[in-house]
DNA sequence: GGAGTTTATTACATTATATGCAATCGGTTA
DNA sequence: TAACCGATTGCATATAATGTAATAAACTCC
């Protein structure tokens, strides 16, 4: 509704401007000549000179006095760590998780690692309620779930393996897979390739998706789970498997995940 | 104009007003409404409004849709952490970090004097996870946290002082120590004697222990903290107060503090 | 060491737009 | 239902942003 007057709403063209400037800069993360960061926010330099100006008479830029270079300032930082000061994952993702449930019509859940294993933290079911296995508060195996296996795959060895260890001890006590660390390296190659994890061995008749999110220094913060029976799961895969990674996505864009990778 | 020119350099006069607002949205982390963001800036809301509308437009600024506050947004928080990659005192002390949590076997971290207070900026988990409340981005309490003492101690008094007479206000109101002046006095006195600070009543059940570290110029430039559930912590105690201080001298050199002090 | 380049900064006239005020909207309270 | 509160919008006008082009300052290359 409002999202469609957002074109009509009057604002600022001189904030609009001046924070092309500042995109500029956050683009390469070293000081940059006038010249380059007029060139890369599209405007004559002239132009760009006024705004740094009035940027630096506020502490968003700096210039080196040795150079005339232009970097970001410390007001610039503050900002970034005051945004940074109030974000909790969890809370964020929120949202986000109903959003992902509404669209594709399937349970969804949000995971991370605490409490000696990878814990579901959240819950939305979908119209046609799932196992009650999985539960708030519910500690996923990390080599037969598609939750665990996320954080299998993507959180350093060291932190993992002690627990691997014992699972896999379990497992050829209980006569499942995997029993061994070669397959379990397997799965992992895979897993970091596809970047998610799928599968229906962890509860029988219920499968799994699990897309991992990434916080700003790039190491595994949450993952992001859709679940349903089988069957249906399975015939609507595609768009499934397309939304849960879009959405785990623009989560660990907002998590501030650099760049690339 | 009979007004004589103080600004020399033309700048964007908007652009200052936008920042004056950004910096309204920095002194208290939470979302805000406009009222209080514009009479924060001292302006009109209305003027308020379609500046919000173009940080909006910009990522900037989000507004939540259930309740309309104004939050800052996910482009805010590229911009810190930008500006945050190019401080050298943090690249440096990357690795040594790095090298402190293997030695030490604890989860480590680092804290600079930023975004009105100790703001942690980098860190690193030992196998065993520390309380999810010491997260990046977090700012530490002044009197009560390790890593805050330091700052309390070893930062000018202009610095911290606005903070400390809050913080011994909340204080009170918790039912939490200190709660006076003459205590911080004490505090600070045997920190700056010893050159660290040793507390687990910030987080019941975590001990933190926090080492100064100073630049070229002799001023206190970061907080190199370890922290661990207090039993195991403290049990070796001594060992991780000497290798958290060696480390914070390694890095004090390296940012060329002068010999002596 | 001086002429020629490159880059940064300033001056000015002409638009474009930011501003204040008051009206309207949308939701909540009495 | 009215009264209230905060958010948002419309409008006329003062103000500020813009492009162009000139000047200054720094650097290159003989």
């Amino acid at each position: 509704m409002s999202v469609r007057k957002v074109k009509s709403q009057q604002g600022i063209s001189s904030i609009e401007v001046g924070a092309r400037l500042l995109r500029a800069m956050t683009l390469e993360a070293r000081p940059r000549m006038l010249r380059d960061l007029a060139a890369a926010a599209q405007m004559p330099a002239a132009k760009a000179h006024r705004y740094l100006v009035s940027f630096m008479r506020m502490g968003l830029v700096e210039q080196q006095s040795e150079t005339g270079l232009y970097d970001l300032g410390g007001f610039a930082l503050e900002l970034g760590l005051s945004a940074l000061a109030r974000m909790e994952p969890v809370t964020l993702a929120a949202p986000a998780l109903a959003e992902l449930r509404d669209e594709i019509e399937q349970t969804v859940a949000l995971a991370v690692w605490a409490n000696q294993g990878a814990t579901i933290v959240r819950w939305l079911g979908a119209d046609t309620p799932v196992s009650a296995s999985l539960r708030v508060g519910a500690v996923m195996p990390l080599t037969r779930s598609a939750t665990g296996q996320v954080f299998l795959a993507f959180l350093p060895a060291e932190t993992t393996s002690p627990y691997i260890k014992k699972e896999l001890a379990d497992n050829v006590r209980l006569g499942l897979n995997p029993t061994h660390r070669d397959q379990v390296e397997q799965l992992v190659t895979e897993i970091r390739h596809r970047s998610y994890a799928l599968t229906s061995e962890f509860i029988p008749g219920i499968a799994g998706l699990a897309a991992p999110v990434f916080d700003h220094s790039g190491s595994l913060s949450m993952a992001l789970v859709s679940l349903g029976y089988d069957k249906p799961f399975e015939a609507s895969l595609p768009s499934i498997t397309a939304a849960t990674i879009r959405k785990a996505e623009q989560l660990s864009r907002r998590l501030g995940k650099p760049a690339g990778r």
